[in-house]
DNA sequence: ATAAATTTGACATTTATAGTCAAGTCTAAA
DNA sequence: TTTAGACTTGACTATAAATGTCAAATTTAT
């Protein structure tokens, strides 16, 4: 699940319009669509902004948000992973970052 | 183990200056001492010449390289960061990416 | 002290990201 | 089959981040 899939979900599960979460948010409809699509990363703050919103722990979108990031780093690069996160993990713990 | 450590610990177990490995791969020897010092990322073509010139597998490098950037997205979120990988694993096993 | 090695900082250039807005597309109802 | 509403797309601007270059500054070893 991408977080633009998500948004979108939990905008419809309230039978919100996309511009009337949008401009609720104070966000431009335009850039509202393209995270739904998945054609724009949003912002933290737009994040934080839609978790209030909704009501919902931000951690739940931030999770998604963060998820979208990693794998865009790893795009073409997804055989390696598992050990990319095995020694990410690693080094976090060590308290290395 | 960050990539510039590692890449520091190649050249010296080969007993190489700094501006020799620089000027081998035609690089200037301020960005590969940033890049030891972790001052600076790597590109993508950077670290196929350096894997290239120590004939090591590119994969070593490539997976530091990429932990490299996977943690710099979760600074500041270490505490999601096993929620985050779990959650990615699964999006890439479903061949979401 | 000094010479070599490394690091740092200022700068220019390029590339990526973010917002705005109008025009375009799609869909459902009349 | 047209119209209206909802959504999407693309062009444009502005801002921020990444990258390379070079010289000056600092550190290290002799």
């Amino acid at each position: 699940m991408q977080l633009g899939e998500y948004i979108r979900k939990l905008r419809k599960s309230k039978g919100l319009l996309l511009r009337e979460l949008a401009s609720s948010i104070s966000m431009d409809q335009a850039i509202l669509s393209k995270i739904e699509r998945g054609d724009r990363k949003a912002t933290r703050e737009q994040i934080s902004a839609i978790s209030d919103y909704f009501q919902i722990k931000d951690e739940e979108l931030k999770i998604l948000w963060l998820s979208d990031k990693v794998i865009y780093e790893l795009k073409d690069e997804e055989q390696l992973a598992e050990k990319v996160f095995k020694v990410s993990k690693k080094r976090i713990k060590c308290g290395k970052s």
